[in-house]
DNA sequence: CGGCATCCGTGACGATACTG
DNA sequence: CAGTATCGTCACGGATGCCG
């Protein structure tokens, strides 16, 4: 036995405070990966991108986190400026997280990450989650050259949700750039299939050229449902 | 002893093979996260978008990373076809990792993330390493406007390295986005710190108002040059 | 019931030593 | 030089308990 301690190993643990895990290098990417590189938070952040949501909607929404991991996350993003928490008026004994400018911020990069991901996605495995608006992130690819501003309803098999268009996304009024669920006001509504949302976000072909041959349909009167018509 | 085992719990390990972790959602964010979400991972592309990059290299350029975490990080990149290893011809016994297009495809990513976080990178603490080409990628925001298409080399306080711009960042020829050192041939020559860099970065001023005020000194003598002195 | 805190088993991580 | 082996520690995932 006595595994001879090969070293004295006394070090002591240097008295660390708590030292959150950084990398510890003047980089900016290394620093944004800080904040934001520990798992689950950016799906946090997409969640948070479709509006203020309550805790349990985000367990909900989030299969597969732990209940301590989802607090504690929101907790740092919290103390990192990423999102608020407000306390709903009284009727509602509830709270709610929502982005901050900051959070909303990181936009472009859940837009990145989802166009690099969306050639890969792959067949939908038995044991894949899905909810509807994790297609507004791909979808928005295909619906930001469009000039005029509102906002689309998206129906898929899996469920529907909306999109904020044009204006070059402009400032947000509380409210997400998408949202789960139908809108409350519409200015087109547009039905497709997750292939079809997916390949548009790869870019395989343009939403004019969808709604040509049928694989999508819109639906509305205004001028924005007469562009994504492609007229 | 014995302590008690407190429930059956006899619940089957489920003979899992070896199952890498995944967040299991039919969403394309998270199957990106799938890929590169693990700590590390996009350091690692960072490091070879500036170019092949020997075992030992890469391990000097990402302190703090252990032995094994990157050789267990290189194999799943390899097996998720980001990076290809390639063993030099036999003068050099030795071997590179490089990116493949896929993995090249993980710029927007980066960029995106330098992007957000340059404004909150703060002053450089005690801990902090620093690479001089960890500046690459904020500065090619600075940079992407250019019309005439070359090899800037930029020179810091930190160290010298250099980046290819216009031409809309065309086909890679196998060599990096940006790499380590002086270029083999450069078009033209920047001289700034840091600050001035991180700023161009975060898009506080442009490149050109910055050599006009001499915060940027520009050497060369071709069309290039004459585009970044704002000509 | 929403919003966590606690406990526990497993796996990932970081440091160091060692090997072909 | 390029990893592998070993080991202690911490983070994660799951279940459960508590408390307003």
């Amino acid at each position: 036995m006595s595994r001879l301690r090969r070293m004295p190993r006394q070090q002591q643990p240097l008295a660390r405070p708590v030292r959150r895990r950084s990398y510890d290098q003047f980089c900016a990417t290394a620093r944004a990966l800080d904040s934001v590189g520990d798992r689950w938070t950016l799906l946090i952040v997409r969640e948070l991108l479709a509006g203020p949501r309550r805790y349990t909607d985000l367990h909900a929404d989030l299969p597969g986190v732990s209940t301590d991991v989802l607090a504690s996350r929101l907790k740092d993003m919290e103390q990192g400026g990423l999102v608020t928490r407000r306390r709903l008026p009284p009727p509602a004994a509830a709270s709610v997280y929502e982005l901050t400018e900051r959070g909303h911020g990181l936009l472009p990069v859940l837009a990145a990450l989802a166009e690099w991901g969306a050639p890969a996605i792959g067949d939908r495995r038995p044991t894949d989650a899905v909810r509807a608006h994790w297609f507004a992130l791909p979808l928005l690819r295909a619906l930001d050259a469009l000039t005029h501003a509102g906002v689309v309803e998206v129906r898929l098999d899996e469920g529907e949700f909306h999109v904020r268009v044009g204006g070059s996304s402009g400032p947000l009024d509380g409210a997400g750039v998408y949202g789960d669920g139908p809108a409350a006001h519409a200015d087109a509504r547009i039905v497709l299939d997750d292939e079809v949302c997916l390949a548009l976000g790869r870019g395989e072909f343009t939403l004019a050229e969808a709604v040509k041959d049928g694989r999508v349909e819109v639906v509305g009167e205004g001028p924005l449902a007469g562009e994504l018509r492609g007229e």
